[in-house]
DNA sequence: AATGAATGAGCCTTCATTCAT
DNA sequence: TATGAATGAAGGCTCATTCAT
């Protein structure tokens, strides 16, 4: 019966599901868990969302959202392309993208019958992903990186970032070496995918 | 009431399983799917396995005893390290292992509140993850790979076969795409970890 | 999609879980039973109740609720202390406590595994236990009742009323003769505890 | 496969039912626990015992019978009614009786539905009940006791009886009081019918 | 806009019983 | 006689979703 602002009980309820989210994966949150947490009625939700797979949705295409600015402001900047590539991906890794791409396979999962929700999850996704093609593509064509076929460099290197990511689930949750192996990782596969100075003009093949 | 083998009906359920899985997933596969596909009645399940957790758990078990014996058995051989660690990870996308570490994740998130069962994942998957510490920790002190923390760097390591192994689904299943990109990611970090040669001296760190 | 006043949507179901019970005992009741008769569905059930005991517990508390005001009225009333316990009984016998006490060893029994069910039992059952604790003692003090261990005394009695009110099971149900018989085994009870008239000094002891 | 004398086995099946019993109940006792016990499969028990129900159902009986002899020994015997009634009451408690006044109410209980079943719990409850109306008549006849309307009396002492038994369950298990409140009750219900000495003519009633 | 009671489909599990061997 | 694998009918419970208010 309150009348908050429509707008700021839809944030609200956004926000609820990042913190059921983390807490219990997306598959074992239930919806009144996130009414719980944002203080809204279960009814309240389903006024706002037509359906649970339509919270994350809305959730994961607005962090896609403020990646892809944040990517088209830094595109053109004149910094080594890994730098651009460390930038966004520093920033993937805050609220809610610590967890969401591991949380996107689960809801993928989870609605496989429902043709339209994955439809929806790959076209955000592959946003995401087209950001991280055309910095690897940019650093090819600046002879950074090594020649390597694009579309499975991209996603190699989307693996790796969702594996990274989700693999401390089954380790201890929080540890701090999480972070830390997060970005050794990054680096390793940078130094992959490095072309060695002073060699610039081989052609090389990783596959 | 057929009367095969009793040990036939178990393995029968567990390859029921795995292709349950692949179908839905661990958290969307019900008993009953299991055993529809296996030719089981429901209750005939609950004689061969206690619950629904273990029929994974003894999926995962057997695959990681598998690759346990292969693991032991070639890692004395004469050859370079990373050739050890391309036989493992090409070993280990037979089935079941194609989806199990996804697979595993969804469990642990499943079964999150089942400490018990949570433990035996764990020490399954740490017989798995420990496997590839050991190789890695052979390449260093070969001299192949540059030194890197071990526990950072086999984190990343399983991170990163994980979410290759299970990024293919947010885009298409089943597309040869795939086991190529794997065998680029994998291409992409031993290079990164790959010790240059005439370098043999430098100590290097990654982080 | 009915929208009674929730409360009483709750009544409703404890009604129906009495005229359950009573048709079928604790045990062999099912939620769906509850459910069909209280013209709620299954799922209503868990709305209003936690789980299957709780609506046990719930009418049985309330029961007992009911008889500890009735107590609490008549405790210094100016008669004998017989009448008092005869008052307190024949309230017993009103519905739901016809079977309840019955009842409750079904749920002793199928709860046992339930620590905490059965805690709450027993604290529920103790509130009843205390009212005829209490009168026994007041008749022991003011010499109405011969000196008898007040414990064994309490459990003789309690055994007593649960045992004539759930002997009839095993013959006819609903047979006139069994709530005579009940009068008759409390009044050879309260005969057998009787002090003797004119004898009011001599201490005896029963055992 | 073992070739053991058949009615030893079956023997050894009431044996393990009656441990079973008096640790979980009736309901909750699966056949599958008795035949673990008994060191049976459960299809032997299957061999020996039609059904669940047959089991206990001969359990009692034969419980019964033994009692019954005592019953007809003693009951010419010149001793006071009384003291008759004491022997057959200790007598009842030895096992397996201690519960099994209880497990039939339970039983009574779960078979509701199974007319033949239940038929035959009477039956033999019925033999057991008749040993007590006789020798409370007897009583009568020997005018030890008052004169109370026979039906309504014996319905009133067996279930004391019962109640007394059984009421333990709602305490804790295994308790020392449970057989002093026990011998209690029996004092006090004989103390409530006998006849006052000295008072032989006169006619009194107890309701 | 919002509430929360109610629904109904579906899931995991238990267990008496059967039956091929 | 005896085994134990297999069956099938329930049962308790969860949860996304609907809808009267």
């Amino acid at each position: 019966m309150k009348k908050r602002d429509p707008e700021a009980t839809k944030q609200a309820i956004l926000e609820a599901a990042v913190v059921a989210y983390n807490n219990n994966g997306y598959a074992r949150t239930t919806v009144q868990d996130i009414a719980r947490i944002a203080g809204v009625s279960k009814g309240g939700i389903y006024w706002h969302f037509k359906g649970k797979e339509l919270i994350f949705l809305a959730l994961m295409s607005s962090w896609v959202d403020l990646l892809y600015a944040l990517f088209q402001k830094i595109r053109y900047e004149e910094r080594p392309t890994e730098e651009k590539l460390r930038i966004l991906l520093e920033q993937s890794l805050l609220n809610p993208g610590k967890n969401i791409l591991y949380l996107s396979t689960e809801f993928w999962n989870h609605h496989q019958a429902n043709t339209e929700a994955i439809q929806q999850l790959q076209q955000i996704y592959s946003r995401y992903q087209e950001m991280f093609r055309i910095l690897l593509f940019d650093g090819m064509v600046r002879h950074e990186f090594r020649t390597i076929n694009i579309e499975e460099l991209t996603t190699s290197f989307m693996g790796m970032i969702e594996g990274v990511f989700s693999h401390q689930l089954l380790k201890n949750r929080d540890q701090p070496l999480s972070s830390r192996a997060f970005v050794t990782g990054v680096e390793i596969f940078l130094a992959g995918i490095r072309r060695p100075t002073g060699k610039e003009d081989r052609e090389e093949e990783a596959t």
